[in-house]
DNA sequence: GCCCGTCTCACCCCTTCGGGTGAGGTTTGC
DNA sequence: GCAAACCTCACCCGAAGGGGTGAGACGGGC
């Protein structure tokens, strides 16, 4: 069995020095590289066969976050685990949805780490008890965040959207605004058109991926 | 600095006398309950304050994601720590929806399992490696859960739906599902009319409002 | 003054969709 | 063996939706 060829990427040389040595101290981990930031990051996993990419999430020159998603589309088979002093919810999911294959927090302990790095080595996931809350919580029902996705829109093809949204008929606009339906269709195409989607249906998708439209009920 | 009281749910008893043993261990832990199947466990809790249920997913006389959610009804702040033997992915999913705050393997070592128990009595979540990659999956590109909101769907309608709900049109489910774009209308139109939905709009909506799909990128 | 964006509406086209009906095949269960 | 689902497919129809073009009215900004 080959050990485990680790990189370490954070912008606290100290910090690196650190972890260095705890996971030099498992005879299955062997660091390889350590750098500064993330560019230089994605530069040492484009020249060497890296099993597992230890990353700070906030960092200058490329934040870790973008790093992730560079890394994995280059090198699929490269793990990245992320590493943060805070469990920020937001940074959570953008490292998950970026590839990342676990996410720990700075206050870990030693033998929990150089475990965590092993695991996503496997193939398998690490999660923070802290940062699993948060994860589960999206699970059990997904949020809803506020975007500026409207943008470009006037105001006139924004309340369309919105009713689009709504699962409203051309018809049913038409009524709502006392528009006529030519109008209505004028208005939808502009919306449509403006946001790259390509009918109604996908419409109202893009409303509840972006956070868009509230809960709301079906009539009937 | 209280203890943590503890039940232990699971159907063989065997399996309850080591757990207890491993975790009456701890001196932060207090096992003050074992029962054998869900409904006792339901009883307790309504008479105890308990702290964690660890709780068995299959059980004779009501299953533990069954149990846990009548658990989580009644005494919200107590937490269900489900241990299985498999990772089942569907019955994970199915757990956490039900309120579980944890989710372990039986190969967890006793320190672990220990620790997991003191994590989720103080609100953060325990996940076993091999479950944290599915639920990252879930996270990643959420897959159709299985619920009730799609009772009297027969299985190839409840895919149809599933298709419905990711903004697929006739044409793309048919080439996707290989059938002809008449078996395709005739799915959906039962789909339609089952849910009680207008179109497919609103089988969009429905689908959000109802959990039943995660979070999903548009084409292009 | 003029231009430009917005809102409004009209007409055309063709595709997609929802609804109705019927029908042949399989599997499941009584 | 028969009934009852279920899956498959066909044909029809009318309505709804998406795309294109053009155009009149109003407003603000230069």
């Amino acid at each position: 069995m080959t050990t485990i060829r680790v990189m370490l990427v954070d912008d606290q040389e100290l910090l690196r020095v650190s972890l260095r040595t705890v996971l030099s101290a498992d005879e299955r981990i062997e660091v390889t590289h350590d750098v500064g930031n993330g560019s230089d990051a994605i530069e040492v996993v484009r020249r060497h066969r890296l099993d597992v990419v230890l990353m700070d999430i906030r960092m200058p020159r490329m934040d870790g976050v973008a790093a992730t998603a560079e890394i994995v589309r280059i090198a699929p088979a490269t793990r990245v685990l992320m590493l943060t002093t805070f469990d920020d919810d937001e940074l959570v999911v953008a490292a998950i949805r970026a590839g990342a294959s676990g996410y720990l927090t700075k206050d870990v302990r030693p033998a929990a780490l150089a475990q965590a790095v092993c695991d996503v080595a496997s193939g398998t996931a690490a999660l923070a008890p802290g940062v699993a809350a948060t994860v589960l919580d999206l699970v059990r029902q997904a949020p809803m965040r506020r975007t500026a996705a409207l943008d470009g829109l006037t105001p006139r093809e924004a309340e369309i959207f919105g009713l689009l949204a709504r699962g409203r008929s051309n018809n049913e606009i038409c009524a709502e605004l006392v528009l006529s339906e030519n109008t209505v269709k004028s208005h939808v195409r502009a919306v449509l058109q403006k946001l790259g989607l390509r009918d109604r249906v996908h419409a109202v998708i893009y409303a509840y991926e972006n956070g868009l439209v509230g809960r709301q009920e079906l009539p009937g």
